[in-house]
RNA sequence: CGGGGUGUAGCGCAGCCCGGUUAGCGCAUCUGGUUUGGGACCAGAGGGUCGCAGGUUCGAAUCCUGCCACCCCGACCA
């Protein structure tokens, strides 16, 4: 059939790729390292941010929207943030097209060029600080806690749909404080509610960590993030959340009458996930036979479908299922009836498979005389005969086993995919068989980072916030070392 | 941006090397009928700028040049 999919163990990339594309997720567009986001996937994307976006609010931030286009010279305002995104940048150079004079078609009118070239925005540091300077005079106007949901542009040399995008969706936050303390912690604060997400939504278990310095973003004092374990053993970013310091209050000048009567420049942070968490989700849980969606971000919960032969058949099945549909709709769960009477219902199965939907019941003439239904986990592929009366009861729980399994599963996956190591020989070793994370004692020195990812593609993913101070020594260069870091090849 | 590959109907492919009538096949689609507890069957029908643009030729899906997109592998990144 057209819809099947390449297994992981033949192709991990592929078998990807396959996934995202044939549950209709997304596709790629007439432009290069552009996609097109399908309803589906967008309507999974949707359940991401309505979530996040309450989360953000329970957490005190407001949404706000900012231009899609920043001047050139603000760029240049913040040396290493420049340097961090300089190299790729699309650029708006003119304005205006005209008829081509040679023939058809259009060209860009020569005449119509800016005086001052347009950056579109790889993210939003500069433009946001150029525009809180007017905001803030006093201690009273802070802290200021926004949040932006948008578009951003980075001109990728190479992209894979929704793990790297030349252009790609997510949210911004811009937070400006009064004190470094207050800033960490709202750093702090925010990789928690990533990590929140990401466990308890998203059933993906994350470490949360510090980056390394040359990990960190571009302008960032310390960088917090979020880190997953795909199931082909390599890392993902998942979020991250960085303490700016007074970087960007320096490069853009805004300062504050303290309480004290002093002139003090502002602190800073900013936060951001985006599509990308689309594909963690499908590297995370999904199988050979396509998606698996957690039941906390399905776009469709439960799918029911006939058995039938005649006109007759259907109708006295269809009478019983509204009354589930009713049932199940009252205890919030989402459902979808699928009477479509051209396909088989086998086919219908591995349709709904391909595209995750958590649970399958199937409904047929035995069920009616025996007051049963047939229900179908997609998590692990089981299936059972299930009273009907009750079912939503049974569903609405069977639902949350679901989400716990899956989160569980990972979880149990990372833990076997997470080695120890104490040498360099061991290091490289483990990093092939059985791959994952590696935990290694380091020296803390780019050099050695530097020299373990251009022998092994390994990079330090984080420094776990939670990990045991354990003295050890470096496994490259022996110099002692506090506790160790996490070691991956990654996404 | 370098190396390798691919591009022919909605999807998957054959045809290309060795140019020559109306460009084929499977799936999907539409119509009719029989079917329906794990990807149905029969009959009929519709659907094509052969990725795009030039060139060679009496004649190009086929040969040549350029470009575009996608995939795999590198360098760069969320």
């Amino acid at each position: 059939m057209a819809k099947e999919i390449t297994s992981r163990s033949e192709n991990y990339s592929q078998w990807y790729n396959d996934i995202v594309i044939k549950a209709g997720l997304a596709d790629h567009s007439a432009v290069r390292g552009c996609m097109v986001i399908k309803p589906y996937g967008y309507a999974i994307w949707e359940k991401i941010q309505r979530q996040l976006d309450d989360m953000f609010k329970a957490t005190g931030h407001q949404n706000a929207y900012f231009p899609l286009f920043i001047p050139k010279s603000f760029f240049s305002k913040e040396a290493s943030h420049v340097e961090g995104f300089a190299k790729e940048c699309a650029i708006v150079t003119h304005y205006r097209l005209k008829n081509d004079p040679n023939g058809k078609g259009v060209i860009v009118d020569p005449d119509a060029k800016l005086e001052e070239e347009l950056i579109v925005r790889p993210t939003s540091e500069t433009i946001i600080w150029n525009t809180y300077r007017g905001w803030i005079q006093s201690y009273r106007d802070l802290p200021i806690l926004i949040n932006q949901w948008a578009n951003v542009v980075r001109w990728e040399m190479r992209t894979r749909l929704f793990l790297r995008t030349a252009e790609f969706l997510w949210q911004e936050g811009h937070t400006a404080h009064a004190t470094k303390e207050e800033a960490l912690e709202e750093t702090i604060k925010m990789v928690n509610v990533y990590a929140e997400f990401a466990q308890n939504w998203l059933g993906i278990p994350v470490i949360i960590g510090t980056k390394s310095e040359s990990e960190r973003f571009a302008g960032a004092v310390e960088t917090y993030c979020i880190e997953a374990l795909m199931q082909d053993g390599k890392a993902l970013q998942a979020g991250t959340s960085h303490f700016l310091g007074q970087n960007f209050a320096k490069a853009f000048d805004v300062k504050f009458a303290s309480k004290e009567g002093t002139l003090d420049y502002v602190w800073a942070t900013s936060w951001g996930v985006s599509t990308r968490l689309m594909g963690a989700l499908v590297m995370a849980h999904s199988d050979d036979n396509g998606l698996v969606l957690p039941p906390m971000l399905a776009p469709t919960q439960v799918v029911i479908i006939p058995i039938f032969r005649t006109d007759e058949e259907l109708a006295s099945i269809t009478s019983k299922v509204n009354q589930i549909v009713a049932e199940l709709k009252s205890k919030g769960i989402s459902v979808q009836f699928d009477n479509r009477d051209n396909l088989k219902p086998g086919f219908k199965f591995a349709e709904y498979e391909l595209k995750g939907y958590p649970v399958r019941i199937a409904i047929g003439p035995k069920d009616l005389e025996k007051g049963t239904v047939e229900v179908a986990r997609r998590d692990n592929l089981t299936k059972e005969f299930v009273s009907q009366d009750g079912i939503a009861n049974y569903v609405e729980q069977l639902l949350k086993d679901i989400q716990t399994n899956i989160f569980q599963r990972s979880l149990k996956f990372r833990e076997l995919n997470t080695t120890k190591v104490d040498t360099y020989e061991e290091f490289k070793e483990k990093l092939d068989n059985p791959g994952g994370f590696i935990l290694a004692h380091w020296d803390g020195t780019a050099e050695t980072e530097e020299k373990i990812k251009e022998e092994t593609k390994a990079t330090i993913r984080c420094i776990p916030l939670d990990g045991e101070i354990e003295p050890g020594k470096c496994i490259i260069t022996g110099k002692p070392s506090e506790r160790r870091v996490i070691f991956a090849r990654a996404y």
